[in-house]
DNA sequence: TCACATTTTGACCGTCGGTCAAATAATTCT
DNA sequence: AGAATTATTTGACCGACGGTCAAAATGTGA
């Protein structure tokens, strides 16, 4: 006998496109409306399946948006990757990775906030064992670019290891840029700092914290609008994110 | 015939009573369990009160929730106040503040996950118009306190004023307070970057931010050991929480 | 074509936030 | 004091929603 059927495979097939359909309507109705605003019953018309079926694919509506989520910080995670290996000095590609996620910020815009509504302990516990750890597992690759590249810089001098450890440093960067990117969407707070453009104080304060952890070169001891500029066409000759960033 | 019947007052005054019992047993609930975990019917028999009387208090439990959250905020406006008023340096009262926001997460631990919450659309929208004003005020007051110490530190040429604005740099000291707050919390995170003490990492990055801000004195040209006893000593008499910070 | 297995469905359930007419309590008037 | 009036409290009830499962529909193999 033949191993596996036609058949089955092809219902395998069946299942997983129709999964991959949910899911594209489910994150198109959390970024159109939140997590509240929709319920399964608008999905399932959505996806023209009833909603015993989407149950067949995601233990709750919980373990759907963790999935969504999870989605997006792979994303978030490749990106990061292909930035780490941006050709340059440390402290410039620990730069493209900040770009990196600016591009990411702006394809997700309310990626951040659907990550602080996954922390509370009554939604993690709703969600499946296996996509917890899936983007428990997405979470580390993040934190390894970042985590590499400082490890990397310290080795080669630029970096030095006193008085911060890597872990230190790296800690340090993953919370100056979630908090970056969730004050930034603050709209009190954008008037209060007079922002127009979300992602630049993003990489601000990534410049501030480098600065502050001696990270050489300095900003004022390198030509980093030159870095940028290559960063942006080597690795977003896409992006349309980024021209008031170089003012227009 | 008197400016108010007694008998009004006496109503006021119970009202006001009551509904601090509502607020404080909805505190001791959101802290127990999360939003989710509870529901209006739960705290009415918390109260001794129906659930209808509930409503007479709050439009709704969103708007409930803003009201406990935004009375921490105000302890917190209350104490970032208290900590600008710091004798010395102006670094050395921004550190103030520091300590200050981690005195208040210490008696808050969840706060900044509530605060999250908040900003999500269909929770703010639930809420009413008066206390979302509220607490538009009181988050305000804390802006105002690190902001008013960033402007004198520039006049006082402490802090230079390029490249960064002082809504720049006020900005940044939020952005990187509140991430690292969030992160802190964070299990997986706490692992990856060996944290223990969880309010020594907040003011770490703090320092990162205001040695790259360039704010004299920096870390390595001052001794901020003594700053930190004397803030401990002046500020926070009554706090348990800085023993480890000191090494035990 | 029929028997059997698999998949899909939507009526139904429990929960919860929120409402409101009726009950109860307080106050005023005579 | 007691009736009349006003104010307050209550909890049965509603609609919405996440989630379930027996029955219907569809697919499979002989």
């Amino acid at each position: 006998m033949s191993a596996v059927s036609p058949s089955i495979q092809r219902k395998e097939r069946e299942f997983l496109a129709r999964e991959e359909l949910i899911i594209t309507h489910a994150r198109r109705l959390l970024l159109e409306k939140g997590f509240q605003a929709w319920n399964m019953e608008e999905l399932a018309g959505a996806v023209q399946y009833s909603k015993g079926t989407l149950y067949q694919h995601f233990t709750s509506k919980e373990d759907l948006v963790l999935e969504v989520a999870t989605d997006a910080l792979k994303q978030r995670a490749d990106l990061f990757e292909r930035a780490s290996r941006f050709q340059g000095r440390t402290r410039e590609r620990c730069r493209a990775i900040g770009f990196a996620c600016c591009e990411f910020a702006a394809n997700c815009p309310e990626y951040f906030h659907i990550e602080m509504m996954l922390k509370s302990a009554s939604f993690w516990e709703k969600a499946s064992e296996a996509r917890r750890q899936a983007h428990a597992f997405q979470g580390a690759r993040c934190w390894r670019a970042v985590n590499h590249i400082i490890v990397e810089a310290m080795a080669v001098g630029d970096l030095p290891r006193e008085p911060y450890s890597a872990e230190q440093a790296t800690f340090a960067l993953v919370s100056v840029t979630v908090g970056s990117h969730l004050m930034v969407q603050e709209p009190h707070l954008r008037v209060q700092a007079g922002i127009t453009d979300e992602m630049m104080p993003v990489r601000v304060n990534q410049d501030m914290v480098c600065d502050g952890l001696k990270w050489r070169p300095f900003l004022n001891e390198f030509d980093y609008a030159e870095t940028d500029k290559r960063i942006v066409k080597e690795l977003f000759p896409n992006a349309v994110n980024w021209h008031q960033t170089f003012g227009g």
